[in-house]
DNA sequence: TTAGCTTCTGAATGTCATTTTCAATATCCT
DNA sequence: AGGATATTGAAAATGACATTCAGAAGCTAA
């Protein structure tokens, strides 16, 4: 089931309204790059749509993490991103310090060591982050 | 070299003084439970301090940060947390989601991977972050 | 030891992301 | 359509953290 299904279902579940602000959150949301701070979507979004608001905006991002969709990623810089979710897509991210690029990776023999830990300790793992801060290879170039 | 000299000869080097409050603020940071919080610290200083001042208590944590005698770190609860560094003893965190309980653990062989990939996109790690959230054995028993 | 310069402290205030409030508006169900 | 209920957007509130500033304390050199 795609993205936008599963938002439908939660809203009709919960006995939400469906908007046309939500939908064009959505598409927006879905349409172009990740790792979109309140800040980010609303600006991009306003440009079409002058009259949204920024509490719309950022309660709709948070409707979308709620509902699966979408996860909360937190990078240190203060904001908070959100991210679209693709099911059983995990991953994880590089973050430049320098320049702020994001690069993603998997790497199930970490995944696996993880869980093995987590049993280790009697602890249900429901989630997990693992970042890693330094600079991309421009930015290291750069000595920056 | 021990955490309280090291935070001495920054003072020395960076020109700075030392006072009594900085003492007392490393010497209860250093001497119990990890992973406080500027507020926890700050509460916990007041019983035997009372004239102590919040920012002070930050002010200093920030500078054990700074001088390498601590780092931060932030379970995404809106709280920083400061926790005292034993220098090359890094580890990562279990942390319960249920009770908050913060369990460590190091896995070198999660340390080996992280280099790996960091190298294939040409990255120079400077830090990370690998936390696991969950829920404790305790909280899964009481399914909390 | 003390003068004099610098840093520190603590209370108050500022900042900034996020959250809440509330009155007007839109949606949904029958 | 009518009416209950959720949503919206502007504004205000919140909360963690950072900054300001005047008085206090630490340091250094004579
Ligand atoms: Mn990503
Ligand atoms: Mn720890
Ligand atoms: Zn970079
Ligand atoms: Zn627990």
């Amino acid at each position: 089931m795609d993205r936008i299904s599963v938002f439908n279902e939660y809203v009709r579940r919960k006995g939400l309204k469906n908007t046309n602000q939500r939908m064009v959150i959505l598409e927006t949301f879905l349409g172009s790059k990740s790792h979109y701070s309140t800040e980010d979507l609303y600006m991009k979004l306003r440009k079409e749509y002058p009259k949204i608001g920024y509490a719309t905006v950022h309660r709709t991002l948070k409707l979308f993490a709620e509902c699966g969709i979408a996860i909360e990623l937190n990078f240190g810089d203060g904001q908070t991103r959100f991210e679209p979710l693709i099911a059983d897509q995990h991953h994880d991210h590089l973050v430049c310090t320098s320049c702020g690029l994001i690069v993603e990776f998997t790497e199930t023999r970490i995944e696996r060591l993880q869980e093995q830990i987590a049993s280790q300790y009697n602890f249900k793992i429901e989630r997990h982050r693992h970042e890693l801060y330094g600079l991309c290879s421009d930015c290291a170039k750069k000595q920056g």
